[in-house]
DNA sequence: TTGCTCCTCACGTCACGTGAGGTGGC
DNA sequence: TTGCTCCTCACGTCACGTGAGGTGGC
């Protein structure tokens, strides 16, 4: 899993490219919160070192402060959430629909085209692409 | 209208608690855009007041730096836009199942109930709710 | 003249990355 | 011992708000 905590300290600032007191920093600002081992020593896992390096990418490429990143990552998850949910409403909503048609279609005796669907497949999605 | 630019900086500085060169500032980073007034004198409408007052929260309030406030007013505004785009995809979709029904029905000559819509009537929107 | 506007330059404060210094357990 | 970990403290740099200083047009 890439959520395996696996490596410590000193091998993700490597991978990172930072020092790791920087990442003490982080955890100690809760923008990442790796597991402790032994209840002192943190391992980071894969998901913490892309994390670190989405960090490195507001503060070092677009002067963000750590003020910044914290409501940056809070708000690119909330859209995360609230894109599923609206999939998910979407989804439900078709289902719901096509159930009432199916029986509509029952109690009918109608003769039913197979050429084409009888509610539309387009599914939605945002033609707005997010970048940070 | 509320973009009707009425506000010299001076009196735009004072309804946001704000040192006018710090309204320059916020310009020339292209954070608020007054229009000017004979090609020289900026001036500021309520919305650009509006705006000026979510940067100072964003800055004041929350510590965060000027460059983290650009990229959080963009996702706003794009989070924005995502949500009017899917809830217009959805408005699509339903008007688009609805006649495709109503001409399977009109082709059928089934009675039609009146006691219930046929297809569901719940429309999408978002559950999560976005703060900062 | 007064009071506004425009601009540039400089200073003070704060955030954050970097590092040193000292500790403790494989 | 070496090399890691933990922590705290301090320094350098940079961003940004504030202000001064000088200009120009009602």
């Amino acid at each position: 899993m890439s959520n395996d905590p696996v490596y410590p300290i000193s091998v993700a600032a490597r991978l990172c490219g930072a020092h790791p007191q920087t990442l003490r920093t982080y955890e100690r600002l809760g923008l990442v919160a790796p597991v402790r081992h032994n209840e002192k020593n943190r391992l980071y896992s894969e998901d913490d070192v892309q994390r670190i390096r989405q960090i490195q990418r507001l503060t070092q490429d677009l002067g963000v402060n750590l003020a910044g990143v914290e409501i940056i990552l809070n708000l690119l998850d909330q859209m995360e959430g609230m894109r599923s949910d609206l999939e998910g409403q979407m989804r439900d909503y078709v289902e719901d629909a096509q159930k009432r048609v199916n029986a509509l279609l029952k109690d009918s005796n109608m003769p039913i085209r197979r050429d084409e669907p009888l509610l539309p497949v387009r599914s939605i999605s945002p033609r707005t692409k997010i970048d940070i």
